[in-house]
DNA sequence: GTCTTGATGTTTACGTTGCTCACATGAGTG
DNA sequence: CACTCATGTGAGCAACGTAAACATCAAGAC
């Protein structure tokens, strides 16, 4: 495949700036504008032509991130039903931080410029998901609270994991340590009753 | 007080960068090495002296920063003893995060290298802490596993509302909001049961 | 068809940054 | 006193984010 241009103009700019950053991202890559620019082949200020600056491209890619995730989380729009694929939603979760992990930092880790609408509706977007799925599970309970409650459980374990404090381990071992934080809380409750 | 210097050599610069790194970073500026080393008014490779490269001052305030979080959460070295003071442990952990968002997102929010002792050292403790709570609180449990969990769901509640996916909200609702959370996890298992 | 215009890409340039290297200083040790 | 080594300085490099002026070209107006 070609990425070189004959014509003066692109075509398509914005996507192939949003797809090299995305592709040194996950390469392990330190992104730059510029650099971003030059895998594209174009002058290093024709980003600026499609982002306002360094902070909008990332947000782009926050937003792409936050579609991705969401599609692992629901590939085809359905829910989990049981409590049971509540857990696999959350080991799900976790497995894309680990899985892509200078994207979940991107979209997490830096202070997000709230002004972007995309990013902030592609964010609420996945707020969204978790309460519904937890009406659908839990239709008695405060779904708001409990949404809350396990997209903090699920992102606390990415984080954490993420950041090495739990022994890295298999793709199993990861899954079957956020199981096992999400019984032990839970039997905190059983426990106590 | 002056921070100007008439001798040639400074005394303790070590520790007068990260004390100017901090400040700098708490005041929200953005930090560079060098404008540190402004404001330590010494030349701006001073700070190599003292740190290889800017990721090494970065540990060294992350390394303040455990043992910041560390205080707040047990002042005097003693533990929560009972479930309720543990969900305060959480409350105080979000709090600090919100408080130093700067600092919080420095020590989790970044790829970090685990060469340094210091800080993992630091960083063991606190994961220490949560379970020498836990011990004391459930000596039946297991205590590794919830340690994890508690841990994460504090560290994921801090996470989100940094970045703003809870409505911002005052030090009382913060607290609510995390006292919530936990119960309404903890409630899922009373129900289940 | 030609003209104009606005979106998109280029060139050049400025100030800042992280970092290296060669050099200056001076406190502590023999 | 002289030495030395940790610590501070100065100049300099490559890369970065960003701005301003200019080039190209597709699309609509005449």
């Amino acid at each position: 495949m070609s990425t070189a241009r004959d014509t003066y103009h692109h075509g398509d700019l914005r996507t192939a700036l949003i797809d090299a950053a995305l592709e040194m991202l996950e390469a392990g890559e330190a992104f730059s504008l510029r650099a971003v620019a030059r895998r594209a082949e174009v002058s290093q200020t024709a980003p600026y032509r499609h982002f306002a600056d360094r902070e909008a491209l990332e947000s782009a890619l926050a937003v792409r991130g936050f579609r991705d995730l969401r599609h692992d989380l629901a590939p085809s729009g359905d829910l989990p039903a049981t409590e049971d694929e509540l857990i696999e939603f959350a080991v799900t979760y976790v497995r894309f931080a680990l899985r892509r992990p200078a994207l979940f930092r991107l979209m997490f880790g830096q202070e997000c410029d709230d002004s972007n609408d995309e990013r902030v509706v592609a964010a609420g977007a996945l707020q969204g998901l978790v309460a519904d799925a937890l009406t659908q599970i839990y239709p008695d309970a405060d779904h708001q609270t409990l949404a809350q409650g396990v997209w903090a459980l699920a992102h606390g374990l990415a984080f954490l994991h993420l950041d090495g404090k739990f022994s890295a381990a298999t793709d199993d071992e990861v899954a079957e340590r956020v199981r096992a934080a999400f019984f032990g809380i839970r039997a905190l409750g059983a426990a106590t009753t």
